[in-house]
DNA sequence: ATTGGTGCCGCAAACGTTTGCGGGGCGCAA
DNA sequence: TTGCGCCCCGCAAACGTTTGCGGCACCAAT
């Protein structure tokens, strides 16, 4: 007791020498079935557990990946999480994860962690700005980014059409002879929120229409803003007839204040919601993103990178990849023809 | 290129020992301020980046910790893997995440994984039936439970007065007039569904009324079951006048369908949820549960009991500790007096 | 001139694996 | 008996740190 066993230990144990008790266990072929039986009943029955970070040291590199997400009570990042850690499990990986609640110093402080922790592999939804130091870390190992995109960060991209998604958005709503349609999005510093802000103008435009301006309201994505922003949309006098949302939070910020007044949905005023939790109100038409997929298709993308790049040597001069899903506009209850 | 910085690169260019740099970058006392700005200039511009892996091996003791939850789509878990998160990027921790669907197979293969990398210790959300050997490994370091209470697991657990929780629910349809009140609830091989049903039943016995147990549907909790099951319900002869929901996918169900009969809220029933997610309907009555709470008082015990584990023998003789947290009842629009 | 003390630094072992290389033992043919 | 090949297995180095111990140089006190 109070000592972990250890290949030497059951080296001595079975009069073996440590190569042939670590050539045993990881099934090589040039140690005989018998020895490996007697072996492996050894290990099993003192529980013996390979110690992976020597494992690590010796061959060169570990077998885990780092996610570094703002938040992960948030819904969708969840999902991200979930889909991440199951295709991790799945390829024999670990995952360490990594909440910067979108605070630079945070991140880069969670990033040298990981670096540190020689992570195989990087996952991440940078925060708007990041230090710095953080890209250096970054490009210690392959990386990928997620959703928003940052220039600085050369790394391959996955993430959503964000312009078609509100364009398909609000396109809706124009269609039902809305004209007075709101839009409670996030600011410009995040390449979603510019993306966003642009489909929804795109939807004006191609119907020949000027852009209302003065019913956009951008800033933090927190339920408060759009709670506030949308009372101060109410407040005016050319009231909206319809309102978009750019961001889960807010569509949650502009329901809470909807029920607050005491509005129909969508008699008083229609509205397009975003994201899936799987709470909404049920009778939502939203934006539905395919965050699972992405989740996926970004750690298969990442899996393999890291398996190729232990074989070839960098061919990091390949262009940098980017991946484009799309979102869909699920049809619901709370958008109507306007006047109806 | 091609090569990572070690403290023996930096000690060939400074002309210095490797013991040196070391103590130099770990503001050893016996090291000249004059070498120790040297060494850390060098480190710098090179990019030098501490190998965790190594240094774990070294000391003996990682400075991970495995958190084992069965789901973290689950707006809960995930504001209890946040404030995990937290508390070790506070500690200096970091955090490899587990999601074991509640599959025993994969929660044993992944605890494996965890014990591999050598976590100081576990936090574990443990599924129904763990394998026999999930428990040998979670034996190996420290370790938590929440939530859910395994008397198999030898753990200290922090978790929910769930009794408590159902029978202040239960008791306010009670006192509202309530008789015909239906149960939506986890099954019983979760110490939480056992608790809760147990509240449910408590408030009955406590006002002298027998538990209605033909208004009680227990399954699976996921919203498919609990849509089901309120549509059984509501079809039966006696009606119920309300329903009071054991968990907070079950909840997301029961409103699914509720929304789909087209029935009115409290009108035609009151309901009482379960949980925070935070874009519930604003208007429901909910159990609202202290997750944050135990996330952080959970962290900082293990977090505590590591670094005592480092230096004292094991005190492992000490009682099982637990602590119970409460939860709370918010009231809101969607429960009202019967009959109004 | 010999001690004693102090300030700064290097040597080397150890943590638990993996793996290239080499070698012993045995069977079989010449 | 020698030569050859094959099957198993052991030796030892390496991965990058940390740290106990010892040593050198210098200064002050005896």
């Amino acid at each position: 007791m109070g000592h972990e066993t250890t290949l030497k230990d059951l080296a001595r144990a079975l009069d073996l020498s440590i190569s042939t008790v670590a050539r045993a266990l990881s099934d090589h072929p040039q140690i005989s079935e018998q020895t490996k039986a007697r072996v492996r009943a050894a290990a099993s029955v003192s529980g013996y557990v390979a110690h992976s970070a020597a494992r690590a040291m010796r061959r060169g590199h570990s077998t885990l990946i780092g996610l570094i997400i703002p938040d992960v009570e948030n819904e969708f990042y969840g999902t991200l999480a979930k889909g991440l850690a199951q295709c991790c499990d799945q390829a024999g990986f670990q995952m360490l994860l990594a909440i910067t609640e979108d605070d630079p110093v945070s991140e880069e402080r969670q990033v040298r962690a990981l670096s540190e922790a020689r992570v195989a592999g990087f996952v991440v939804v940078p925060s708007p700005k990041p230090l710095r130091a953080t890209f250096g870390l970054l490009a210690r190992g392959p990386c990928v980014q997620l959703i928003r995109r940052l220039d600085e960060l050369a790394a391959p991209w996955f993430g959503i059409d964000e312009e078609a998604a509100l364009r398909e958005a609000t396109g809706h709503l124009l269609g039902q002879g809305h004209r007075r349609i709101a839009y409670v999005g996030g600011s410009l510093d995040l390449s979603t929120g510019r993306g966003r802000l642009r489909g929804f103008e795109q939807a004006f435009e191609a119907a020949g229409l000027s852009v209302p301006h003065h019913l956009v309201r951008l800033g933090r994505p927190r339920r408060d803003f759009a709670s506030d922003a949308f009372s101060s949309l109410w407040g005016q006098p050319e009231q909206p007839t319809a309102v978009v949302t750019g961001g889960a939070r807010l569509c949650a910020g502009v329901l809470e204040v909807l029920g607050r007044m005491g509005l129909k949905i969508p008699a008083d005023i229609s509205v397009v919601g975003f994201g899936d939790a799987p709470w909404w109100y049920t009778a939502l038409t939203t934006i539905s993103l395919p965050a699972r997929e992405i989740a996926i298709a970004s750690g298969e993308f990442l899996l393999r990178r890291i398996r190729d790049g232990r074989r070839e040597a960098d061919s990091q001069n390949t262009p940098v990849y980017q991946a484009i899903h799309r979102s869909s506009l699920v049809l619901r209850a709370s958008t109507a023809p306007v006047g109806t």
